[in-house]
DNA sequence: CTGAAAGCGCTAACAA
DNA sequence: TTGTTAGCGCTTTCAG
């Protein structure tokens, strides 16, 4: 049997509720008794039950994270930051991994509010779908509706509170960035459609394209979902379909791990006949062979500031933080070469000819 | 105010009780109610209170992991196998992230006793200190008083379910890998020496020389925390001490990276001018520059085993799991080459001379 | 300063 | 098949 506080308080030859205000320390009791009371704690080992305390306090002192997997770095990042948080204030904090189910993800959220979390913070990425919307609408009223809340990392139409990263503007200036360096023929290796995230990054990719009088060519984009090595198959399959480029912008770094393989698989150097951009700054980024040049998506902060919003009362104002990404060049991008004495549009075959080094 | 199980037992115009028997379907319900209770229930949005259940049932379906760090890969990748787990049973995991500080690894586990948690699970690794054992071992039989457990991953003088890495086994392999190769003086990148896992590593490798008849060179060992950084620190400060190596074992992959990031800003080439091996096999291993010989670590299984034995109620056989940590040569391994036309001592100055590629 | 008693939301006998 | 009742372990009035 697990020892209760009857059990302390009779050890100590006081009444239960004394214990409590012992435990509590928010009424006065006296130096003698606390002693007593103390020592039974001790001598018995006990620890109240977190259980029966929320069944009367509002609060429970968890938060709720529901992410698509913590070994995706990205992922781990922001809830590193959540937990910084939640250490500093005391808080425990449990994780659900969705793997991007939407329905998962309800069901996660549901299981979360029977657990009374004091706020659920949804990371994995809107995906657009009725239904799951309807559903999400339905949950985050039920969270408010039992003084819990919803908040969100990333672009969801929802109201609720949220920490939104640039993913349109971060993806034009990488982009800008590569079309200054002369780059023309601009491959990009988006993620699933169906996220909101990838739409954002596409955009911002193609505005900047528009920008520079550039008309976006479809052939250049293709699609897989946010891992290495769905970006490695991709990226083989647009360089075998001989679509000429002189750059990859990838939508997030572990896609660029992934073009990286794919590239130097097939003899394409790496920025020498390649320019690559990523998304995000992970940390190994600056340990990739050339260290990868990207857009710095502040994560941790980004859990941080999600865990902040979640540990203060919905409703008010600055609810929606928005965070910058700004552009780190590193190794992976260089000037565009004209190569051989050419056009200069069928680069490909060419680099690729020369990529024996 | 949240409602409760009273007011969809008001509004289906049946008792409490028979709502609880709809809700948890292990008690016969006529079909009509049934229907009129799950109305209700939709119609009022009402999710159980999951702690009024926990202060009842014995099970509270949650289990509480204690790591270093999440945004560290090593732990990632266990607590994906965790999570794995937990999906599968539906249960929940609630994580606490130590730094690995002994007091706070204690800290958290009282705080997730009193969550009544079906088991912790601690990962962060065994640190030796007395009073960090003595109250280790109150826990551990305070958590079984209340009908849970305590899993380690790793190494503990504790009685307790455990998963163990052959830390000792792999280090004595990947050292011998090197030795095969040629490499006489072998570099040791260490971590933290109050770490069991530490300890395991490098005896590993000292047994391994010790059989080739080399006798272990303490200038050889340099020690930093178990980070990218603190490796990439030792490693520099031991190029710097001009102490000749031809090969580093990095005790882990991490540290490997913040080697390689060392060897290379001075110049040596990994594998041409030093060898170089780590431990755990991360994810991104395969995709450094080059790719990282290192011993495979199970990660992900050890997560999905020590939640198997949290689930599965303490006392009985097979309680402690062991995993086999089997080499995986890469390409940052070579066959130790005598420079020059020297003596083949002082390998480092000859090396680096001509490094410059 | 301390004790008695009510009650948080739910489930599990026990009746009906 | 369903309702009534008694707690689970704790905190918090309300008395004293």
């Amino acid at each position: 049997m697990t020892t209760t506080i009857g059990d302390v308080a009779k050890r100590a030859g006081v009444s239960a509720a004394t214990v409590s205000r012992v435990l509590n320390g928010n009424y006065p009791v006296a130096e003698g008794t606390r002693g007593r009371v103390m020592d039974a704690v001790h001598d018995l080992g006990y620890v109240a039950n977190a259980h029966a305390r929320a069944l009367i306090k509002s609060t429970s002192g968890t938060v709720g994270v529901i992410l698509h997997d913590v070994a995706d770095p990205y992922f781990a990042e922001i809830v590193r930051g959540i937990q910084q948080v939640a250490d500093e204030t005391g808080r425990l904090v449990v994780l659900c991994s969705s793997l991007r189910d939407p329905a998962r993800e309800i069901t996660y959220i549901e299981l979360l509010r029977g657990q009374r979390v004091d706020a659920v913070i949804l990371t994995s990425g809107f995906v657009e779908d009725d239904e799951f919307l309807m559903a999400l609408h339905e949950q985050a009223r039920g969270l408010l509706a039992q003084g819990s809340q919803l908040v969100v990392c990333g672009q969801y139409p929802v109201r609720a509170a949220a920490v939104v990263p640039d993913n349109a503007g971060g993806a034009f200036r990488i982009t800008s960035h590569l079309l200054a360096l002369g780059h023309r023929r601009i491959a990009h290796l988006a993620g699933p459609s169906r996220f909101s995230t990838t739409q954002e990054r596409r955009r911002g990719y193609e505005a900047a394209l528009s920008a520079y009088g550039i008309q976006p060519d479809p052939a250049l984009v293709v699609s897989s979902d946010f891992s290495r090595d769905g970006a490695y198959g991709s990226c083989s399959r647009l360089i075998d379909s001989k679509v000429a480029f002189t750059a990859v912008f990838a939508a997030n770094d572990m896609m660029a791990v992934g073009a990286l393989a794919a590239l130097r698989e097939r003899g394409l150097e790496v920025p020498r006949d390649v320019s690559l951009v990523g998304f995000d700054d992970l940390p190994i980024s600056r340990d990739l062979t050339p260290p990868l040049t990207t857009v710095v998506v502040p994560m941790c902060e980004m859990g941080r500031r999600a865990m902040e919003l979640a540990i203060t009362p919905p409703g008010g104002q600055g609810r929606i933080v928005h965070l910058t990404a700004d552009v780190v060049v590193r190794g992976s991008t260089a000037v565009f070469v004209q190569p051989g004495g050419a056009d200069g549009a069928g680069t490909l075959q060419t680099a690729s000819g020369s990529g024996a080094g």
